[in-house]
RNA sequence: GCGGACGUCGCAUAGCCUGGUAUCGCGCCGGAUUUGAAAUCCGGUGGUAAUUUACCGCGGGAGUUCAAAUCUCUCCGUCCGCGCCA
């Protein structure tokens, strides 16, 4: 959510933003139009409480006295200024309600970096890593590899489940083990705190860090407690300080967090989406930061460095991509998307998105730091460092062999107990 | 799950019984003093607005009342004890 002085004072700030995103400017029309009429009322409605504040205050002294019909007098006048108040008030609630039902639909200003474009067609290369790897054999794919492995059972997840959850099996699940471990002690050797955060969230909390639509599309809502799991650590991790003013000699607050993520997925169908590239269920190790705005954009590179330096010790194949506006979405003002190297398709797909939220988040949760003219929002990034079924995805094609067997990316070997190479299961 | 206590500005706390202007302290910010720091002193430190002022605000919602932090109901949360439990 945009602060509601960006309306009020730099409107054409919002303007220009609309414009490089291709979308008419009614929203903000609206927004600032329902923000006049809700000052003029809410100030009448101030005034007149004023009036009965004034009023009230003679009854103390009244009743003290014993003066009923000064008594009567005063209450007959507060009476009738109570009724202008109840709906003056009414009013101006309504106003406010709807002035912010529509500016929470207003997306973040775009950074001036980000190129513009309708969609993922639009997004431009940042820059390239890793070689390419050369196959004397056709690569298979991961789903292939899973399979003639059994490393992942869809079928049986499927009877006890539903379709999109798995098992992962032997060796392919001793890698995600030492990938979690390996990210972890990594982004928390650079100086981020490690948290493991809560899985599931209330209502309330959920609506400052997603869109309202995620609601119905992405999160599982569990019942009879009205909570909703967690679509990746991000939520709860920067929710953590919700509601806080937070001293600013504390700041940067820099998180690495490791959760389960669900996601429901709903409309997700396709060819390209089998396998575990696409599941209900998958691990995720996350870069949070809580920053002073003068910082965000350098950390924000920041977060991009500890992913390429990440993803180059695993030695694989990825560029780097700078989404452009049509792909953005609302709350993010800049993204980097990570997309990995799949040999086996032959294609580049996402596996990390870096974003800086600036204070779009921390407007809608009140997340605040203190300033010397009074508490200012902060501003919130978050980064995937991995997300582990997408690696396993990547690692699996980029570094198989001609039987079928992957080879262990060499900084994972010592937490794989010096296993080099994952063997098949037997069942 | 049962019983009890409690929820007040960043933290901590008074006010609640007996309804009528939000208390004291810590921390933080600014200023004075100082070579610098500490100590000390002064001021500020919830939100909104049309900002010398006004209105709102004591976990959320509702009610009683001319008037609610204060009384009533309800929901949420925290702590303590008991029970259950990886």
């Amino acid at each position: 959510m945009l602060d509601i002085r960006m309306f009020r004072d730099h409107a054409d700030v919002i303007r220009a933003d609309y414009d490089k995103r291709g979308i008419p400017h009614d929203s903000i029309d609206a927004v600032i139009s329902l923000d006049e009429a809700w000052r003029k009322s809410q100030y009448d409605a101030d005034q007149l409480r004023r009036k009965r504040n004034e009023a009230a205050r003679g009854i103390a002294a009244a009743k003290k006295a014993g003066d009923e019909e000064a008594f009567a007098l005063i209450k007959s006048e507060v009476d009738s200024i109570a009724s202008e108040i109840e709906k003056l008030g009414v009013k101006a609630e309504q106003l406010q309600t709807e002035r912010d039902a529509i500016r929470m639909s207003v997306p973040n200003i775009l950074h001036e970096s980000v190129p513009a474009g309708n969609d993922e067609e639009g997004n431009t290369q940042h820059s390239m890593h890793g070689m390419k790897p050369e196959f004397s054999f056709d690569p298979r794919t991961h789903n292939e590899l899973i399979e003639m492995n059994k490393w992942v059972d869809l079928p049986r997840a499927a009877k006890v489940a539903g379709s999109r959850f798995y098992f992962l099996k032997g060796d392919l699940a001793r890698l995600d083990l030492a990938l979690q471990q390996y990210a972890v002690d990594f982004i928390n050797s650079k100086g981020y705190t490690f948290v493991q955060p809560p899985a599931m969230m209330n209502r309330h909390a959920y609506e400052g860090v997603t869109d309202l639509g995620d609601f119905e599309s992405v999160m599982y809502n569990v019942q009879p407690d009205g909570l909703y799991t967690i679509a990746t650590s991000e939520h709860p991790l920067t929710a953590m300080f919700m509601d806080e003013v937070i001293e600013p000699s504390l700041l940067p607050i820099k998180m690495v967090g490791v959760s389960p993520c669900f996601r429901r997925e709903v409309g997700a169908h396709g060819q390209g989406d089998k396998g575990i590239w696409r599941v209900h269920q998958f691990t995720k190790i996350e870069q949070i930061i809580i920053s002073h705005p003068d910082d965000s954009w350098d950390f924000h590179e920041e977060l991009l460095t500890n992913c390429v330096e990440l993803w180059n010790n695993l030695g694989l194949h990825y560029e780097v991509v700078n989404i452009c506006t049509g792909d953005m979405g609302t709350v993010a003002a800049k993204k980097y998307d990570l997309e990995a190297w799949l040999p086996g398709r032959g294609e580049y797909k996402e596996v990390v998105s870096c974003s800086n939220c600036t204070d779009y988040q921390a407007n809608r949760l009140r997340m605040r730091y203190r300033t010397p003219d009074g508490n200012s929002a902060v501003h919130t990034l978050n980064s995937t460092a991995v997300a582990t079924s997408r690696a396993l995805v990547a690692i699996m094609e980029q570094y198989q062999l001609e039987d079928g067997r992957v080879q262990v990316p060499e900084c994972l070997i010592s937490r794989m107990n010096g296993k080099t190479h994952l063997e098949p299961c037997e069942w």
